[in-house]
DNA sequence: GCCATATTTTGATCTCGATCAATGCCTAGT
DNA sequence: ACTAGGCATTGATCGAGATCAAAATATGGC
């Protein structure tokens, strides 16, 4: 109540695709602002996740993609042991379940690690939405090819990089994607735990810790609990310089 | 000459897509046939590859995805000190050059590891094809979500595993990749090098090859340069059985 | 505000697989 | 058939990072 608008509330949480300033990130790149407006007619938004909870689970059945519009969230298996295995953490404007598209279920849990909107699209709607849009059928493809990139590229991280490697890697990516969603590349906080980060990166939290200790005391970095702020960002890159594949940009993802 | 169809060539290497033994794996999966002649027509079949040559190399613009028809492909990055990075290995009926839909460009090489038969599919092509008919575009969605999960589950992988893991993790993948195609799931060649498979895994080829005569000592694996069988795949399996994440299928790969 | 619990940091030790090194074994070219 | 060069096996050593252990610090519930 007090707005005009059916899809933007009161306190600004349910932002209208044509006004999301992700919008250049998702699905509406690259198509019509009446085609946006059809899309828009599909989209459900859903009251704000809050930290720890829930977005899906291994075997749930797939109906729809979610983009996260603000927040962060992470995606993991769990071994029967109990433990659990970070597949990757995601940021406002990017996409989950499309790993779920080919067998209707979902292959891994989706949890908020803290206050997080999301925009749901019914894959079913978006498939025929599509159908009659080349632009958005060719923006969802080249979503998922960038998530088929964006793997590759953290397949070779894993596969030829020391432990250092990896977290300067990480530290850059998480960068490079705040940048882009108009955050500040240099100052920012980390919505997830050193364990976290280590499970996700293929190395012990101890190790997680030790790094951003001694990235400290090179001056790389300036680090207080979640806070960290990048001092030397050319040192950084330094880092892994050397063994980057050629001819592959730094950050496939968005 | 001498044969009545123009996509059935004398020695047999040219198939229809509508008599290919593939299709189930492929593109045409779940198409009428009367659109499985649609996608037929926009179908190159060039004259087969020679081992050791490249498809493409990184930075080549994009205009095709190509399907493995008999033969097997590798593709690998190179870091500017020369040395390979091994991102795959492509058995008849998978799918090539989804990475690149992204930005236009080949991110890696692709090099025959034996003399190979490919079908080309021009993706403006395709892309215009899929609009009209539901199911290919379906089909192709689910492949590409294919490639997420299994590049998903390489990442889990070289994640959590040791190296006895990874290659018994290999080996059930290729026995399960020849098993569909109608090849025998516990003796086969393998068409690529020690160093190939170290590189693809994260190991040492010295590493592959004592875990190679290892497997063999305990009665798993017969092993004979690149001819191998397997003796005991329960045994194999129950190499890795104890960590896989939950609800996740052994082989996500079609 | 205080306590219980979770998270992070720091230290000591150990292990798996990399690396270095040498030998043996196929395969292709003349 | 013979030889050269690539590929594979086997052995010896070493080190990055895991693991074990304990203290320090933050966070959330009451």
């Amino acid at each position: 109540m007090g707005t005009h608008s059916k899809v933007v509330s009161i306190d600004g949480i349910k932002v209208a695709c044509s006004n999301c300033s992700l919008a250049s990130l998702c699905l509406p790149f690259g198509l019509e602002s009446e085609d946006v407006d059809r899309l828009e007619r599909i989209v459900k938004r859903n009251r704000p996740v809050q930290r720890g909870q829930i977005l899906f689970s291994p075997g749930d059945h797939f109906r729809s993609l979610y983009v996260i519009k603000t927040g962060a969230v992470k995606t993991f298996t769990q071994t029967p042991s109990g433990d659990e295995h970070v597949v990757g953490f995601h940021l406002p404007g990017e996409m989950l379940g499309l790993d779920a598209i080919q067998d209707d279920r979902h292959g891994c849990f989706a949890k908020a690690l803290e206050t997080t909107a999301i925009c749901e699209v019914p894959f079913d709607n978006l498939e025929q939405l599509s159908a009659s849009i080349p632009s958005l059928q060719h923006q969802l493809l080249r979503l998922m090819s960038k998530e088929v990139s964006a793997e590759a590229n953290m397949i070779s991280l894993l596969n030829n990089s020391t432990a250092e490697e990896r977290l300067a890697s990480f530290l850059i990516s998480l960068s490079e994607r705040f940048r882009r969603r108009g955050f500040s590349a240099t100052d920012f906080f980390l919505a997830m735990s050193r364990q976290d980060i280590g499970s996700y990166l293929g190395l012990a939290l101890e190790t997680v810790s030790r790094l951003f200790t001694r990235f400290q005391d090179q001056g790389i970095l300036q680090v207080e609990r979640k806070h960290v702020r990048i001092l030397d960002m050319d040192r950084l890159r330094g880092l892994l310089r050397h063994q980057t594949p050629c001819h592959t940009q730094a950050d496939k993802r968005s």
